[in-house]
DNA sequence: TAAACTTTATGATTATAGTCATAACATTAT
DNA sequence: ATAATGTTATGACTATAATCATAAAGTTTA
């Protein structure tokens, strides 16, 4: 999201995790500015049960958990590495000096803070309710509309396994495995080869 | 939040929304920047049973709905009005003119997204839940700390009535009204005279 | 190549949040 | 001052998502 070359003249580092690695911690007062180079990154939290809640996965040239750099808060939800990952890390203080002399980064940060809230908006009605299939086809419309942008029938492959949808959804892996289930008797999705398609 | 002088330089209107009145709706496109003069504005989405889910109440001095004007989508809520209100209108394109030149303006927007991300992050992990008991006292919790920022025991008059809490946490107010009787028997919280306190 | 681990899946049971009905109390409108 | 409306509250009942147990299939590791 910010270009790489521009990391690299502020001097950010490079740091390798591997999986399951912990970035930052729920909790921790932020420090840095987070962008992936490349693997994949999960901010998470766990409730009393240890049920783990997904508040987001974070890929190639994307940042991650900026919301506390702006506001005198503690990071909500921790952050994890997926699969081995390479991280740029930026201090805040060079953060804020970089977006002071860059305008259009500043657009770019806003628009991706932007991007993160129309998601939050469109996941929280769902999933306060009690209706599993609503949840899920939400999500999956999320994916194949705004975020792929593909059109037609049983185009998108979801790429997330049963167990990371019910931790995005917060439903439990048995719900999600029935419900979706129901839903390609339903004709709203197809499974093949144990893959969903929407 | 954008100081009023400014938006009276840049030719914002004001315009009075009664009671209920609404805004915006849900699936429309951005035209605008919105922000509340006085009153209280609150963006909400309704299920297919006509069920209410509050994304966020608004009040004076507070803008919404402007993720939309930074991406291209639509209007993931509908805005409307609480109570008789008054709203300054900025379109669009006078918005982005505004933050291209003012630069500490852009900052104070961004915090304010940062904020709302914040908020929906907290929420999120609680009202996919399947505990009632968590998502009020999570939500309490917030209020107390981060946006009334106040100490001590049963500080916090709770100013939102049970259906709205209700609505703001995917909840039926049967089992709010439950739930708030069952915290105060644990000591979480105090009534007097139907008003709960933290 | 086989053991270990993860993912997907199914069946049976249960606690609970929702649903429905009803009513007391408070506030607002006429 | 009274009727209408909104808010809070309670009781009884039910559908369902969670819970628990178990296992088949696929992937990863040694």
């Amino acid at each position: 999201m910010i270009p790489e070359t521009l990391l690299i003249e502020y001097n950010a580092t490079l740091k390798t995790f591997d999986k399951d690695e912990i970035i930052f911690s729920e909790g921790e007062f932020a420090r840095n500015y987070y962008q992936v180079k490349h693997g994949i990154i999960k901010m998470n939290n766990f409730n009393d049960d240890a049920k783990e809640f997904i508040q987001g996965i974070f890929y190639k040239r994307q940042s991650f958990g900026e919301p506390p750099l702006f506001i005198d808060v503690k990071y909500p939800a921790n952050a994890t590495a997926i699969e081995k990952s390479t991280i740029y890390i930026l201090p805040k203080e060079k953060f804020y000096e970089l977006l002071q002399n860059n305008k259009e980064v500043h657009f770019k940060i806003t628009e991706s803070l932007a991007k993160r809230l129309y998601y939050k908006a469109i996941i929280a009605s769902e999933i306060s309710s009690q209706e599993p299939s609503h949840r899920i086809l939400r999500f999956f419309d999320y994916l194949k509309n705004d975020v792929f942008k593909q059109e037609g029938k049983f185009t998108l492959k979801i790429n997330y396994t049963r167990q990371q949808i019910s931790d995005i959804l917060g439903l439990r892996v048995e719900t999600v495995i029935r419900t979706i289930k129901q839903l390609e008797k339903q004709g709203e999705v197809k499974i093949e080869n144990r893959k969903v398609y929407r």
